[in-house]
RNA sequence: UGGGGCGUGGUGUAAUCGGUAACACAACGGACUUUGACUCCGUCAUAGAAGGUUCGAGUCCUUCCGCCCCAACCA
């Protein structure tokens, strides 16, 4: 297995940041991360590059990394994803060191905001939201103070426990930190902390109905942890100030620090978790691991490698300027991986007959499983009288440049000799149904039957190979940017196409669940998970193999 | 409009007291090849713009321009 750049050590501004806090001697020279993914949705490729970064950091500096779910809205999140995202996380190839959820903390939580209260840092507000929102202000409108931002704190906290015992309804009241109403960044002007939710929580169940939000738990909880670097994503730069403030205010004994770094875009594709389940709910997909998704799942099923998502993380690199990432260098990613690791076979997709015409008998090919490995060794095919070709690798009229089977033309048969087409047949309406052809045995040397070079090289099958189904997936959607109100209308209505009489290597029956092989000059396939049977797996097409020459 | 960020080739990432613009992907050209794959070789940027400081600036200063984020009781 070459996997040259995934253990690697990271090399990025946040990397230098850690190297310069731990020669201060800050954190006590300790480097602490976490991964926390919210429980409302499966793990996608963006996540993957989070994933990489926190516990590639923790790996690099000796450091630890928790795993900690931020399940702060129970009416958004499920059980479902939490085991979803365990498994996806150890299937990446990360270990976490302490396993957390933000629920855990719910009590210390709510004793701080009582100290915060109790200091004059925090008051209950019974305004609607539609007037907190418009004391707020905007952009432009001063924000002002609502009628209850100075009541007294033995006011507010009788509240508060009024709030927490469920004798106050839903939107009736919230808990403020009281900062600034007018601040110039929006996040200050008196954030909301907690909020009234009588809802079931799939960890404490009915046990509380006001939940924290996110800006105030998050910060917290990192410090419960002692998270030393708390990495995150450029749009909660601004909210930075609060977290500190939170720390600052309520004084937790460890302060961590929150760096932020620009997420991932991926042209070609959606990333948002609002997108990709309504690609799921309209059933536009089938499902969160359908192949063609982004989600660790979907690339799992598709046949993508652990270590090419790890790879990729790392090419991408890290930093704070907002780009897009071409879909290649994904793609580009498993390939480099898989063609070190894959063991080769045939497979014909659109099978076109051959006959050959002088074939005295069966014949035993042995063929090489890697051409750079000897060491996964041959196999063998056998060379029937009739064999499948690829329908595209014959043409009655060639283009100019095409080396592959024409009319009188010899070309090579990969691994069993060479054959030369002699006559050609259709069907009535003038497509071909089949060739003829004669064939030649294997020769030493570079001279091929005719004398002189043959330039082209076909795969092939036994006649009596197997009919197999095989799935070539492509792009999900056919422009850059899906974006705008009408982003659906532009999925590419040939992201799947199903074939049904492929053929493929009798020795391919064996395939498990998950093997992947590179088809021979038509790219990777992986034995898809699902949707195969016993002694007939049903391929997905991982990615084409690079083809300079469909690019003319 | 207030606040916060960002701007190096087609794409992404580097160059950490200012000193010959590096690496990867893509593209193009070539070599090799029983996968038109792989591998190998070569070509491909003067830095958002304009000024300034300096012997010398992507790196410092000034002024513009462009793009992104923030006005949920979401995260």
């Amino acid at each position: 297995m070459s996997e040259p750049t995934a253990t690697e050590a990271l090399s990025n501004f946040i990397a230098d940041r850690i190297t310069d806090d731990r020669s201060q001697g800050k954190h006590g020279g300790r480097v602490v991360t976490r991964f926390p993914p919210e429980p409302n949705g499966y793990l996608h490729i963006g996540h993957a590059k989070s994933i990489c970064l926190n516990f590639g950091l923790a790996r690099d500096f000796g450091g630890r990394c928790n795993l900690r779910f931020d399940d702060t809205n129970p009416s958004t999140e499920d059980i479902e994803y939490v085991d979803a995202i365990q498994e996806d996380i150890r299937w990446l190839g990360f270990n976490w060191d302490e396993l957390h959820f933000a629920s855990d903390y719910f009590e210390q939580l709510y004793e701080w905001a009582q100290k915060l209260i109790r200091s004059g840092h925090a008051y209950v507000d019974e305004s609607s939201a539609e007037e907190i929102a418009a004391y707020r202000g905007d952009f432009r409108t001063p924000g002002r103070p609502t009628p209850y931002r100075d009541r007294p704190a033995a006011e507010s906290l009788a509240l508060f426990e009024k709030m927490r015992a469920g004798e106050i309804d839903e939107g009736k009241a919230v808990l403020r930190a009281k900062i600034d109403t007018n601040h110039p960044n929006m996040n200050l002007r008196d954030p909301v902390i907690y909020r009234i939710k009588k809802a079931h929580h799939h960890r404490t169940g009915d046990k509380w109905c006001i939940y924290p939000m996110y800006d105030y738990a998050h910060p917290l909880s990192d410090a419960v942890e002692a998270i030393t670097h708390s990495i995150c994503t450029l749009e909660f730069e601004d909210h930075r100030p609060f977290y500190d403030w939170c720390i600052n205010t309520v004084d937790t004994p460890a302060k961590p620090n929150q760096i932020e770094f620009a997420r991932l875009n991926l042209n070609y594709t959606v990333m948002s978790k609002r997108k990709l389940l309504q690609l799921v709910n309209e059933k536009l997909v089938d499902g969160w691991h359908d192949p063609r998704m982004l989600t660790i799942r979907g690339l799992r099923r598709r046949g993508y490698t652990p270590a090419s998502i790890r790879a990729f993380a790392h090419q991408i690199g890290v930093n704070r300027t907002n780009s897009w990432i071409d879909m290649g260098v994904l793609e580009n990613a498993v390939r480099e991986d898989l063609n070190a690791s894959a063991p080769r076979a045939m497979a014909v997709l659109r099978p076109l007959k051959v006959t050959l015409t002088n074939l005295p008998e069966e014949r035993a090919c042995s063929l090489s499983n890697h051409p750079q490995k000897p060491e996964l060794g041959h196999r063998e095919v056998r060379l029937t009288r009739q064999i499948f070709i690829d329908r595209e690798d014959f043409e009655e009229v060639p283009p100019k440049g095409f080396f592959r089977l024409v009319p009188g033309g010899w070309v090579r048969l990969r691994g069993a000799g060479f054959i030369k087409c002699d006559s050609v047949e259709k069907d009535a309406s003038g497509n071909v149904t089949g060739v003829s052809c004669t064939w030649h045995a294997p020769i030493e040397g570079n001279e091929g039957p005719g004398g002189g070079k043959v330039k082209g090289t076909i795969h092939w099958v036994p006649g009596d190979s197997p009919a197999a189904t095989v799935r070539l997936y492509d792009r999900l959607f056919s422009v850059e940017h899906p974006d705008g109100d009408d982003w659906k209308a532009h999925l590419n209505p040939n992201s799947r196409e199903i074939l049904v009489d492929a053929r493929v290597e009798p020795s391919l029956a064996h395939a498990k669940s998950g093997d992947t092989f590179q088809f021979e000059r038509t790219g990777y396939f992986c034995a898809d998970s699902i949707d195969s049977t016993p002694g007939k797996p049903i391929w997905n097409r991982v990615v084409t193999l690079k083809d300079s020459w469909a690019k003319r």
